[in-house]
DNA sequence: TACCCTTCAGACAACGTTGTCATCGCCGGT
DNA sequence: ACCGGCGATGACAACGTTGTCTGAAGGGTA
């Protein structure tokens, strides 16, 4: 029962008309008779023809597709980026490949070659490995990229960051200004671009506010949930403790509530990037708020714009603001220790 | 500086041997000579050439890639289930088109027929529309779909569900065995599927402990923000009040919570699906958890399985478990009214 | 020497479309 | 009655690959 697919060419013969004019039908070209144009449309029905989009864009060297690099299409920070890319996508009638990296450089290499093999129109990619070089003889041949949340290594290439500096920074500044003065950071592998950026923005604002670095009051290993833990009792069990938290991203932030949970005497707590039902939690978590979604939009919109045309101009690099959101958490004052 | 991508037309050319004979070294086929590869290699190597597997696939009736259509790639139901999904698709060298119908049966369907018109494989389906019909020539013609969360209407096809009645019968029973007997149920349209088997659970538990239903303590329509701050003030506010909530859903779980946070008296909770935070929550949020991955997996699986011949056998249709877990707000007992 | 078989290689058509060009008939203008 | 032009149509090549077939060269056997 499984019939084959119609071509254009079955229905050319079911209409008793050449192939080219059921082409022309289907493309609205005009210069059809209305006679012809029914007949064709006829046959077009009631063999159930549907174009081939493959074939027609292979014959016009395009595909109308782009391919969408991500740490994990499963994280909040990805999805809301994806949904942004493709409404994006959609305005340009572009369906949109999505695949996850797993934070590995050599699946993120092969995905996005898959996709290269697959001729998309260009890329969006969230970086994890440690070089692009890979990417120059794609780009060269005519394939945009277009890196998010994290630049490029080793190539030059459009870019859309945030503000990760000086949104760390601000977050501090606001632990500082609620007269705190032991601040933790509890960030991520300095392998990671932001981790890096936000790291340097919390020593920026502590130097400015005259306080000094304290490494104990640090961690920069991977956020596991066990190395969470041990960081929070550390950061926090010493003789001169934090009083309050600065979490570099969402999911430290998400591991150290689930510490903290068991604990009498919550510190203040900042985190990096906002998350649904931070505002549910008691107290609310203040967070410094970055946009995904308009990450997306924005990477989307340049790509778009390289594929109409603008291809020679230089890599330009967005960077967007980012805004903190006081909610409870970071307002909170020095607990006076009861018990230490 | 924009050279043209080099095909195996230039490769050939390039290393002074036939057209096919590059097809050979690149599929590894065999029976070219040692001396002859190497020259071909060189070649590729040399001009950078990727082999167009968009050509390629046309040849060989395939595309390798299958289409998603979610209700919206952002939430975290979907992009879990999209993440399952890839690395099954990955297991069989398969890309993944991702997009969302934005519970919008029209665009569920632009979205379905733009995928079967790139000729992805197979469809994995998060169905919104109220018909399915337009399916029939794609699945006749080949594409096979697998509907996932809701059975496909007005057609036959393979179907991941999870066992609503039963998870929510489970929900309202455990509220009722911490003494509950006025229990509210927060929902969602009755033309979403899930929301009226779940429903039926609820209605189902009510009646097995010989409690009534009564229409005041539920609501069944769309869970805008604004709906369910009504809905939660009419059903905790009448003059014989819920002290407990059952919410249909994720979205209606997070709101309620939202609105709750600004009241004394919490009812006791229990929500339709998991959520990130759920357990750091004060108290703990009780669900009846389903398992996206698990379902994108199985849908994804069962895909494959038709892919690869198992085209003729009936429709099958999957009903996943669904599992309780305690986390606090769906153990509390009966609030005892301060004030009322 | 004649034969066959194997190994290697290329010519050609095909996948399903679209772009280019040629053809045919018909109209109006002179 | 002739010609230019236009509307309608189809033949053909092309996109970049792979499947099929055919052929040439080399080596072994009788």
């Amino acid at each position: 029962m499984m019939s084959a697919r119609p071509t254009m060419k079955d229905v050319a013969a079911l209409a008793g008309v050449g192939l080219k004019t059921v082409s022309r039908v289907v493309n609205g070209e005009g210069s059809v008779s209305p006679d012809t144009t029914e007949r064709v449309n006829a046959a077009i029905a009631k063999l159930g023809f549907r174009r081939n989009e493959g074939a027609r864009l292979l014959r016009q060297g395009r595909t109308a597709s782009i391919g969408l690099v991500l740490e994990d299409v499963a994280d909040p920070f990805s999805s809301a980026l994806t949904r942004a890319v493709e409404d994006i996508a959609r305005q340009h009638d572009s369906l949109v490949f999505a695949g996850s990296s797993a934070e590995d450089g050599v699946r993120e290499r092969e995905l996005t070659l898959a996709f290269c093999a697959r001729r998309v129109d260009g890329l969006i990619i969230v970086p994890a490995g440690a070089t692009h070089r890979y990417l120059v003889p794609e780009i060269t041949a005519g394939t945009p990229a277009v890196f998010v949340d994290r630049p490029p290594v080793d190539i030059d290439a459009d870019t859309v960051l945030v503000d990760n500096e000086g949104g760390a920074r601000m977050a501090v500044d606001h632990l500082i200004a609620h007269g705190h003065r032991r601040i933790g950071f509890l960030g991520d592998a300095p392998t990671i671009f932001t981790a890096t950026a936000r790291l340097a923005g919390y020593r920026a604002s502590l130097e400015a506010a005259g306080l000094p670095y304290d490494e104990s009051l640090t961690s920069l290993a991977p956020p596991t949930a066990e190395a969470i833990r041990h960081a929070v009792e550390r950061v926090l069990g010493g003789p001169d403790p934090a009083t309050a938290l600065f979490c570099g991203n969402n999911r430290v932030t998400v591991e150290v509530l689930r510490v903290l949970a068991g604990r009498p005497n919550q510190p203040a707590l900042v985190g990096f990037d906002d998350f649904e039902l931070a505002d549910v939690l008691r107290p609310g978590i203040t967070v410094v708020a970055q946009d995904p979604a308009e990450m997306g939009r924005t990477a989307a919109e340049m790509l778009f714009a390289r594929l109409s045309g603008d291809r020679q101009g230089r890599a330009k690099t967005v960077r967007l603001p980012t805004r903190l959101i006081p909610r409870g958490s970071g307002e909170m004052p020095i607990a006076t220790g009861i018990g230490t």
